[in-house]
Parts: C-alpha cells; sequence; structure tokens
DNA sequence: TGTATAAATGAACAACTGTTCATAAGTTTG
DNA sequence: CAAACTTATGAACAGTTGTTCATTTATACA
C-alpha cells in the first residue's frame, strides 16, 4: 500500500471515509465491474452464466473479476446446483454509484 | 485499454457517464492524489512545495504525481518565477469528490 | 459410470503503478 | 557567472492489473 499523506485537508472527507471511498473506487472502477455491480444492485442475486451472457463477458474473465470482488469483500457467492450465484455484500457500493449517478453535471 | 461490457444496464449511470466517471475515479482514487484534489479545490492554485509541505510527501514523488494529474488533464500549471504553480483544471473530479463526502452512510 | 455443463484456477504475459534515487533544467540573486 | 532554490525527468524496480488460454473441479443427469 501507500503511505497516506499527513494533512486531513477536507471537504467533509475526513481520512477514514476518503479511504474507505478510495477502497471502493479502486476495487470497482473498471467498465466491466461497475456493470457488475449494477446488475447485481437490481438483481441481487445472479449466476455467473447469467452476468456472462447480458455482459458479454467471456467465463473465465469474468470468473478472475468476480472472485477479486468476492475476495475484496464486495460479493458474496452461493452455490445452487450447477449454478455459483454472486450477490453484492458491500451494500456502500450501490450507494456511492447511486451517489456517483445523481451527479448530473457530468 | 478494457472493452466495455455490451449490456447498458442502469442507475442511472449510462455507459458515457459511467466511462467518465471511471476515468476521474481511477485517475484520484488514490491518497495523496485524493488529498492533492481536495487542497487545489479549498485554494485554486498552490506551488508543488506548498503541496509537498502540506502533506508531507517528497518533491519527486509528488511530482510524479502532480505531472501524471496534470498529463490526464485534471490539473493545470503555470510557472511564476521559481515555482510552478498547479491548479484544478477538472472541475468535476470536485464535484465527484463533493458528491461522495455527502454520502452520510459511509 | 461417462458425458455434459458451470465455474474456478493457475500460468504466462504485457501493461501500468507507485516509489526511490540520482540527475537535469529553469529561475533568481549575489 | 556561480550558487541556491524549485521543479521535472528518467532509470530502475517491485508490485499490481487485465487478459487469454488450457486445465481442473464440482455438479447433474443419462
Amino acid at each position: 500500500m501507500t503511505a497516506t499523506p499527513a494533512a486531513t485537508v477536507d471537504m467533509g472527507l475526513d481520512i477514514e471515509k476518503m479511504e474507505k471511498v478510495a477502497f471502493i473506487l479502486k476495487t470497482t472502477a473498471h467498465p466491466t465491474r461497475i456493470a457488475i455491480v449494477q446488475l447485481l444492485a437490481a438483481n441481487d442475486q445472479l449466476s455467473v452464466s447469467d452476468i456472462s451472457e447480458r455482459l458479454r463477458v467471456e467465463q473465465s474473465l469474468l470468473s478472475h473479476h468476480l472472485s477479486g470482488m468476492k475476495l475484496k469483500g464486495i460479493l458474496s457467492s452461493t452455490r445452487e446446483g450447477k449454478n455459483i450465484y454472486y450477490a453484492l455484500k458491500m451494500r456502500e457500493v450501490i450507494d456511492v454509484i447511486q451517489c456517483l449517478a445523481a451527479c448530473t453535471f457530468l
């Protein structure tokens, strides 16, 4: 990791908040992963092949993204028969994305 | 770069918006750089040494961060005598950070 | 049991990031 | 001009990321 700069300058974002947001952003700021979050925000659980079809992302690559996100605590997964269903675990991620979606100026 | 997934699933975040936000986030989601943005949101221009002192980040490293951010269009710089002053160029960055700061839930 | 289907895993690799260190380049002032 | 100061630059390097491909594991079902 990186050393945190000393000053706590702020606009309402204290260090702790800043690091949490940075974490969420770093692990989510990628087109495929944002799309995954959006899908799971709307669907509350989906199998890998569901996601793969909808996003047209190849199985293996998708799996890597999913397990990475799971590892970082953003998603959870449960097996049901042949399929494995992923769901959003860290709800703050939705909030962050919704927050950004609400930013009209962009 | 990465291929954009096909589906435009959304929560109000269309693909274009999503990519702009992702860009801003990727280039900003780092403690030092967030701190820089915050400083420059509050000060509208600061010399490298100002920033270096306030954030206690070493000259060369800071310079790398700054010129990277400039390269990506986030900051601008102008020389005034010995000093070089950096300023926020892409104002949306402030908006994004303020937007996130407003998210109380975190 | 064998075959099909769903998903994970691991190697390999290129590209990018963050960092440090040493050095260069531009500016001011004596 | 030389010395001091401020900032940039470039090499080097370790670590991370995104991706592909081939292989493996797990489950279901004939």
